[in-house]
DNA sequence: CATATGACGACAA
DNA sequence: ATTGTCGCCATAT
């Protein structure tokens, strides 16, 4: 049987997976989701244990604050800079707006089940 | 069991 | 806005 250790970086590529193309989250609202509160660090310690053919938007997980977790200037910043462009997602000052890019699940499903939420005829 | 470590986060100076 | 500290959670030794 499988360790919990293994079911929670489960879980946590599992959301991570879920991040729609375009927007971003941040570790600690995957560590929330995935069900481990203040669990940041945990999110970047499975990020770093990737499976190995994994599909994983591992480029999709930025910092609460907006920035890419890799220090300008490695080949990580590049490539996740990069993946996320690719995305549609816009990089100023090696960071990306939150307040525009954050994913919110919840305002994602409204946009995609209109009729669920504003059927008022 | 005690420490050290890290793709983090929040907050004080 | 930048930098330093401290808190958090799971692992590794």
């Amino acid at each position: 049987m499988k360790s919990t250790t293994a079911k929670r970086n489960e879980r946590i590529w599992a959301t991570i997976g879920d991040i729609p193309a375009g927007s971003v989250a941040s570790y600690g609202q995957i560590a929330e989701m995935a069900g481990i509160p203040r669990g940041a660090r945990q999110v970047g310690y499975a990020l770093r244990h990737l499976p190995k053919g994994h599909k994983i938007p591992w480029y999709r997980v930025i910092t609460a604050s907006g920035k890419i977790a890799f220090p300008v200037g490695t080949a990580g910043f590049e490539e996740q800079s990069k993946r996320l462009q690719r995305d549609g997602v816009v990089i100023l000052n090696g960071r990306v707006d939150m307040k525009q890019y954050r994913w919110q699940p919840d305002l994602d499903e409204i946009l995609w089940k209109p009729s669920a939420a504003w059927d008022d005829d």
